[in-house]
DNA sequence: CGCACGGTTGACCTGTATCAAGCCGGGTGG
DNA sequence: CCACCCGGCTTGATACAGGTCAACCGTGCG
């Protein structure tokens, strides 16, 4: 297979709760850039082909916006669930802590994408999600959505489609975690958050990481020592250009090649 | 974490589709027995709290059941998705492979789990589904499922725990895959199974694997011979009781004791 | 200024893979 | 009915990828 999708979900929010977040922006007439019907990511988050009123009726769910500052949670395990996040801007990670303290990343999310799906399953989420640069998220109440895809068919399409999707990523990273070897690993990781970026309008050459050799390591199931010496070696390859978090991909083609190797 | 639910859910089928499967059964008035209405696993598959009509809906919708050989696919990656499958009775690995043979087990699916969610996204299926046992399925028209569950508000609602369900059980087991050692792996892997057994009704101290050592390996990411080789010691510890693929456990504590400090 | 954090690199260790031999039990064909 | 074979499994010897520990560097920030 090429380039894993590798996990771009993550759980879900207590919409009324404490301390994480900072400024909640009510969405309303007059602020209409906000609305989802104006929103330039509404392809990602939003069915296509909805009329004004499918329009105006989904605008209507989406009722709140929220700014999260950097290294601020959006959610944490345990909390209730009751909204689904539709990130506007910024970058997230998600993951798991166990309770001596080790964390596991279960996947980054950049803009357009939707967090909060795992809490749906218990009602409370079993994850973590932090900002890794300023994000805004726009708040969908879970069940709004879930009265509405009562009536807009593709909006209930949609809402299928992309709890599929993130079963797929993970399926995903299952095969990577379970049958690649450290390089593997790190050339499908990147080029999967290349064609996440390029998809935005991003360069699909060049990229900034949001995340430390820690994170993804532990997202990759390696130590931050060993992914520190994969990028070395694939710059010593000429295959990338690793200036810190700067990482120019020199020969696509070799990185593919990796991958597919690797099964 | 305790216990991680590993993973309990696949991909989809298209249900007119020719080799695999042996025999379809129309699930007619006459055959009640068979009707979701009277399922013994009714509380696995479709919400509780139903009334008599909307029991009767629902039996409209799971209309076939298919009888599956062991060894055969239920649906293989690729094929177009139209059906999610309820396990009646059997037992299922789902995996995905690559083109150079190499194939990574996804998961194990036993009666009352579902297959098939990840054919949702793209309308094809993006794994295989193969019985470990003779198997008996129920077919569920995903459409027809969509309909009703605009209907059914609480099928509306299950469908989505489900999905919401696989997310979370994905996601514990790229904790497990992420940073545990073969030992916790395998000791996580025998738990989960025996709470799912145990959970139909089947002891809770003693199992019948359905799957070889080398499937195992390949779902929990270690070789055959790693997991013989762990077979022994937590047999030579006096943890378990192992004979070919007759496990009993002696001690469930110290199985815990072996996720829980391995993070 | 100095400290802390993220990153790189080196030396060494270890868990798991790899390769290989052999066992057991069940199915098949002579 | 027996011999054989083959698939699944176990066990041993050895190799190696990646983990661990440690030193060091640069940079941004209090």
């Amino acid at each position: 297979m090429a380039v894993p999708e590798l996990k771009a979900v993550a759980s879900d929010l207590a919409p009324s709760s404490q301390a994480h977040s900072t400024t909640v922006i009510p969405i309303s007439s007059k602020n209409l850039k906000v609305a989802c019907s104006a929103c330039n990511l509404r392809e990602l988050c939003i069915p296509l082909g909805l009329n004004p009123d499918e329009l105006d009726q989904i605008d209507s769910v989406v009722n709140l916006r929220r700014k999260v500052k950097k290294g601020m949670l959006l959610f944490r395990s345990g909390e209730r669930f009751a909204s689904l996040f539709a990130i506007r801007s910024g970058f997230f990670k998600s993951y798991v802590a166990s309770e001596d303290g080790h964390a596991q990343v279960t996947g980054f999310q950049m803009a357009g994408e939707v967090l909060g799906l795992d809490g749906i399953s218990t009602d409370y989420h079993t994850c973590n999600a932090i900002a890794l640069e300023d994000a805004e998220v726009c708040l969908m109440p879970f069940n709004r959505i879930e009265e509405l895809s009562r009536e807009i068919l593709s909006l209930q399409r949609h809402l299928h489609k992309i709890m599929s999707r993130e079963i797929v990523r993970e399926n995903d990273i299952l095969v990577l975690l379970g049958s690649m070897r450290s390089e593997a690993r790190l050339a499908a990781f990147l080029l999967n958050l290349m064609a996440r970026m390029h998809a935005r309008g991003f360069s699909d050459s060049q990229l900034v990481l949001r995340m430390t050799r820690e994170e993804i390591g532990s997202y990759l199931g390696l130590k931050l020592e060993t992914v520190s010496r994969v990028f070395s070696k694939l710059s010593l390859d000429g295959i990338l250009e690793v200036d810190k978090r700067n990482i120019r991909i020199l020969r696509n083609d070799l990185l593919r090649d990796i991958v597919a190797r690797a099964d």
